[in-house]
RNA sequence: GGAGGCUUAGCUCAGUUGGGAGAGCGCACCCUUCACAGGGGUGAUGUCGCAGGUUCGAGUCCUGUAGCCUCCACCA
């Protein structure tokens, strides 16, 4: 059945049809109930567009996990799905009907849902067919959206529990507002941004003295809403204008002097202008003096009737007409340039206006307090890797402020609440009232992450009590950026705890973010953005996911390097020809049952050693997802250990004409071959099918293979001798550089201990010398081609004849410095009584030893140098 | 104003309980029958940001400090 592979690997060809036969073979379904479950639920991308080089990392971290897992025995579960995304699509929705002229408002609620139910459609299937690309192995059957029926079920279930249970209310606070989308927004969907900006130092006389001061401002349109000026009570410069008016230059209103400790007296000019409406703190203040709260603002960043004449007009038009002519009755003191933050809106990225509106909120201290107090639960705990983002979820658990959840939007959850048309009353339920003619729905939705929070259970089917809701829940390990830790993972954590009374993960592999190869973040308007599909089609999907996951260690930030990606090429065109190599190799009727570990020679067992310590390292590294100490791990030892050694030095058993030989060889490469090929099916399971496919295999597919264990049956070893062999080996190729001489030419040797005895060689070893270094061994130096070599140092001498004596003695004299420098460092160390008396003996003894081999191999030099002064 | 990360070879980065500084790419020189020239071989290159401390011993632990970066935070 055996077949060769193609002499160049080419990966249009290897990943070509493979992952729909996976799909189609029901490889990727779960549902083993002989196995213990391991459930991975995929972060849902948004249906906005198209797949990011980021979702590419994100996705393979999660897929090399649940391969991992699926050949370590689990009836591994990785659970597809998509966010419907809420503002994010309905604003590209609306830049579609923008461009065919229309707007939302043309065609109304009912037909603009219509229209993003299309665009759904139409990127779901997109994102599905990059999934196939990326050979995410993902249960289809399983497949959910985020406004599928049963979400909505679940939704509205928890909106309405929450209502019920006092978590939920409704009520009028100052919000963050975008205006340009018309949308109230979280907390976390605003950005700060250090912008400069201008200080307004406005002149207010006082109505009952001629008395006058100046208060500073940055947003003087806002002086509509004002409804009083307030100073420290300790501020003496203000307190004979306490319980006094001034005038607002702003419509001629007096306000009314008040005092509140809240105002800074070294900040400003410690007079502070008070617009419960459109700011926070001066709400707060409002509040505590019983105030009146005005709202000078339209929706859409407008002014309103309170500003007069400036009605209508755009916040900022106001703002300069409204300095200019405060300045014309001489009422402008200065402007001044300055820095500050200010809070823009993640989505649309313009200037979020404080703003007062009557919103739906979560109360978030209880919910938060249960999720931090199961976190002293080790059964509860979720585990953050690494670990210092456990630290920056509590914390913001900790300082938490209630989650302000409805959007003035139409793609989205509708909130499950009416109004009645002539009473008012309000009514929250998962039905909608009977006698719904007297009622009016909520317009709003809720924030998208509200339903994502839901996203571990829910998907599974909660809450009904379904079959894979009691097996599959709670989650096994959610992967994920840092950049949506209180987004999304704080939410799913609490809404869990709530609902579920369990985490809904164990385990939360956070990684960073993909930079440009400046460094600098990927975005639109830089034009730095990496397609994934693209890097497919230029290297193949295996050498981006090798990439992806080998270059960076968790929670930390990557940049993307194409050198990287070829190099990761390269390891794969490696892998391709070694497995050539074995497979040109193996006979015909080659049975791995007839592998015998008896006559195995002394490389064979060397390689399988290594081998095995290999498997060993991978795995405990696989299980604390260190996948770049994993990647570098089989880097070295599929390239180095076993192609650039093990290869080479088969090709003496090969070649030779004893029958055993060729067959511990055989059967070695093969032991080796089909181990690599698992260990590093997870990351690049597209070549190693095609290549598992073309030679012997126990199962129709590598993906139905198990992980590799420990090899028993191989002989331990010390590798001690094959070390001597190789570092020998490399001296020789060295000798041959110094003195000229072709790697090709001939070369007789003897190897000598340190203290002088001429040391045994085996055949085999002999063969591989000759094989490795075109060298032979000698009883005796004769002839002009002769070497010694000095084992357990590195001296190698060549026959005079041969050498260029200028680079020999050079060569030394920096040797000799070596050895003088390291037994120097030895001598101190063993001097020390320090050392002597807590040191464990085995470090001792260690360099003890130490110590007397640089000893003796620098009195080899020093006597060689002799030699060649003479 | 808080919190965190980074600083190791020319570049990008590893370095898992403290015990002789690593990889990839790049660089120099050599090598084309025998899996692979997108390959093989040999080699050069580091005050591990700086200063203290703990320790017999610190790239690794502690304290301080500089530079770069990120997150959180309501200062008019």
């Amino acid at each position: 059945m055996q077949k060769n592979l193609e002499p160049k690997y080419n990966y249009h060809q290897v990943e070509e049809g493979k992952y729909d036969h996976w799909v189609k073979q029901g490889y990727f379904t779960a549902g083993d109930k002989s196995k213990e479950p391991f459930t991975i639920v995929i972060p849902p991308p948004n249906v906005t567009g198209i797949l990011h080089i980021g979702h590419a990392w994100d996705n393979a971290l999660q897929d090399i996990i649940s391969r991992y897992k699926k050949m370590r025995g689990y009836d591994m579960l990785y659970l597809p799905g998509m966010d419907h995304a809420g503002i994010a699509t309905q604003a590209k929705v609306d830049a579609r009907l923008k461009s065919e002229g229309i707007s939302r408002y043309d065609i109304g609620r009912e037909k603009f849902l219509e229209r993003a139910w299309e665009w759904k459609e139409e990127y779901a299937a997109t994102i599905r067919k990059q999934w196939a690309k990326l050979g995410n192995s993902l249960d289809y059957t399983r497949e959910r959206f985020t406004m599928d029926e049963g979400f909505n079920d679940a939704v509205k279930h928890v909106f309405v529990s929450l209502y019920n249970e006092g978590l939920i209310y409704r009520g009028w606070r100052i919000i963050n507002w975008d205006p340009e989308a018309r949308t109230a927004l979280s907390n976390i969907e605003v950005y700060h941004q250090n912008i400069p900006g201008k200080m307004y130092y406005f002149n207010y006389k006082v109505v009952e003295t001629e008395d006058s001061f100046t208060v500073a401002t940055t947003r003087p349109e806002t002086m509509f809403g004002d409804v009083c000026v307030v100073v420290n009570p300790k501020d003496e410069r203000f307190t004979h204008l306490i319980g006094k008016h001034a005038i607002n230059p702003a419509n001629h209103m007096p306000l009314p002097i008040i005092t509140d400790e809240y105002v800074d007296v070294e900040f400003g000019t410690g007079a502070m202008k008070c617009t419960p409406a459109h700011d926070p703190n001066d709400y707060q203040i409002a509040e505590r003096h019983g105030l009146e709260k005005p709202i000078c603002m339209n929706p859409d960043g407008t002014m309103n009737a309170l500003a007069g004449k400036y009605e209508g007009m755009d916040r900022y038009e106001c703002r300069d007409k409204l300095t200019s002519d405060i300045e014309a009755e001489g009422n402008l003191i200065k402007i001044e340039d300055i820095e500050h933050e200010v809070a823009h809106s993640e989505r649309t990225h313009c200037i979020v206006e404080p703003y007062l509106s009557e919103q739906w909120f979560v109360k978030m201290k209880p919910l938060a307090q249960d999720v931090l107090d199961h976190q002293k639960d080790p059964d509860q705990h979720i585990y953050f890797y690494p670990e210092r983002f456990e630290r920056t979820f509590e914390q913001w658990l900790e300082n938490i402020e209630d989650w302000c959840i409805s959007r003035q939007l139409w793609w989205g959850h509708r909130i499950p609440a009416w109004y009645h048309k002539e009473t008012g009353e309000v009514y929250v339920g998962e039905k909608e009232p009977e006698d719904i003619e007297n009622w009016t729905q909520d317009e709003d939705v809720l924030d998208t992450w509200f339903s994502s929070a839901l996203w571990p259970f829910a998907t599974l089917g909660w809450p009904e009590d379904t079959e894979d809701y009691e097996r599959y829940y709670p989650t096994s390990t959610m992967v994920t950026g840092y950049d949506i830790i209180f987004f999304w993972v704080a939410r799913m954590a609490f809404q869990a705890r709530h609902f579920t009374k369990q985490r809904p993960f164990k385990d939360v592999l956070i990684h960073g973010l993909i930079r440009d190869a400046k460094g600098q973040k990927m975005s639109k308007s830089l034009g730095n953005g990496i397609d994934p599909m693209q890097v497919i089609e230029d290297y193949g999907v295996d050498a981006l996911r090798f990439f992806l996951t080998t270059n960076s260690t968790p929670g930390q930030d990557m940049r993307y390097i194409p050198e990287k990606v070829e190099a990761s090429w390269n390891f794969i065109n490696k892998l391709w020809n070694a497995s050539r190599f074995v497979l040109l190799n193996l006979p015909d009727d080659f049975d791995p049952k007839s592998i015998s570990f008896e006559d195995l020679t002394e490389s064979d067992i060397w390689i399988l050693n290594k081998l095995n310590e290999t498997i060993a390292h991978v795995t405990q590294n696989m299980e604390k997802y260190e996948f770049a100490l994993v990647g570098n791990e089989l880097y070295s030892f599929i390239w180095e250990d076993f192609c650039n050694w093990y290869v080479e030095l088969s090709k003496a058993s090969l070649n030779s004409d004893d029958i055993k030989l060729q067959k511990s060889a055989q059967g070695t490469l093969y032991i080796c071959l089909l181990n690599i090929l698992k260990l590093l099916h997870p990351f690049v399971p597209f070549v190693t099918e095609e290549i598992y496919q073309t030679f012997c295999h126990d199962q129709e597919s590598l993906c139905l293979e198990s992980w590799p264990e420990v090899i028993n049956e191989v002989p331990q070893i010390d590798t001690l001798s094959m070390d001597r062999l190789i570092s020998v080996i490399k001296k020789i190729r060295e000798v041959k550089i110094v003195s000229h001489l072709k790697p090709s030419a001939p070369l007789d040797i003897m190897i000598k201990d340190l203290d002088g005895n001429a040391l045994p060689v085996d055949p085999a070893q002999a063969n591989m010398l000759q094989r490795m270094a075109k060298a032979t061994w000698l009883d005796k130096i004769e002839g002009d081609l002769a070497v010694e070599t000095v084992y357990a140092g590195t001296l190698l001498i060549p026959s005079e004849e041969l050498l260029d004596k200028e680079a020999e003695i050079a060569k030394l004299k920096q040797e000799e410095k070596r050895l003088n420098g390291e037994l120097a460092r030895s001598r101190g160390i063993l001097n020390n009584p320090g050392f002597l008396n807590k040191a464990p003996q085995a470090k001792i003894d260690e360099e003890k030893r130490k110590q007397s081999d640089y000893e003796k191999q620098l009195s080899a030099v020093i006597e060689r140098l002799k030699m060649l002064d003479k």
